[in-house]
DNA sequence: AAATTAAAGGATAAAATTGTCCGGTATTTA
DNA sequence: TAAATACCGGACAATTTTATCCTTTAATTT
């Protein structure tokens, strides 16, 4: 469905939020350990974010990556999504054709087209706030304990 | 969404199962042209499709691939990706986790459980047949003309 | 100011996916 | 039975994605 980077991205913002949510700043190498992540490629989708202005981080001792009060309540799962995936797989044609159109659409289009809307609008309604939320409150998890 | 392989294997499916309803068996070139994709790495994809026995093959002079009756009524989309790619966005978490399930659910599982359902369900009750029908009555494409 | 901390950025490497090439094999036609 | 056709199979190459390492930059603490 998202690509690995997205779904380290997505995991990683949440984690963040939930920590932002409590006032506290977060590091690397903590959020890596909490969602289960190679570090340094997590680094670098953060990076990615960060410049997306989607999450914000402070450099050196007490730095860290944090989301402001506004980006919690803002920042949506789409967003994300668009800026580490491209907007591809939440436009393009199920069978790969170079657009998806009504004009010449492939023998599944009308099937597909309410699914793929179904989920834009669940990833443009969702807030990082709002899944970090659920993270708090045990009711969601962004890695498994055997 | 799906692989390159598959959106090839899909479209060169439907376009055989649509000749193949007219009694025509098509060649390689034939499919390649006829839904715009590499040749060679069509006939990879195609391989894997008739060792599963979604479609047949017949070597030599007037040879190339089918889909006998029963298969153009039966082989459904589904399990063409699945015999591509594998059943994993097909039942794997949204979010990378190792797996998904009701236990430990990453915070988008039941948001995401019914749009991954009623994909399945798509791809489920739809037959290389059916769709064959709707590209061979012009109201679906395999390519895209300018 | 110096030392320490932690993210940023660049270069590289490994792995997976996508794509090509070519000799082998089965089948048909002459 | 020889030649031609077209899929099969293995090896190989290019590209993209995933992942690592190391130096630089910015900020804090001593
Ligand atoms: S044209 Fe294929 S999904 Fe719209
Ligand atoms: S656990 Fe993530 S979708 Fe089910």
């Amino acid at each position: 469905m998202f690509s690995k980077a997205c779904e380290y991205g997505i995991r990683a913002a949440i984690y963040i939020g939930q920590q932002s949510a409590g006032g506290r700043r977060v590091g690397l190498k903590d959020i890596a350990a909490e969602i289960d992540s190679p570090e340094a490629f997590t680094a670098k989708i953060l990076q990615q974010l960060v410049r997306a202005q989607l999450l914000t981080s402070v450099k050196g001792p007490t730095g860290g990556f944090e989301l402001t009060p506004e980006q919690l309540r803002t920042v949506t799962l789409r967003q994300l999504v668009v800026a580490i995936d491209g907007g591809a797989m939440l436009q393009g044609c199920a069978l790969g054709l170079p657009q998806c159109s009504a004009q010449q659409p492939c023998p599944m289009h009308y099937q597909f087209l309410p699914i793929r809307d179904q989920l834009n609008e669940l990833l443009r309604t969702h807030t990082i706030g709002e899944l970090a939320s659920k993270v708090q409150e045990g009711l969601g998890f962004l890695k498994q304990f055997s």
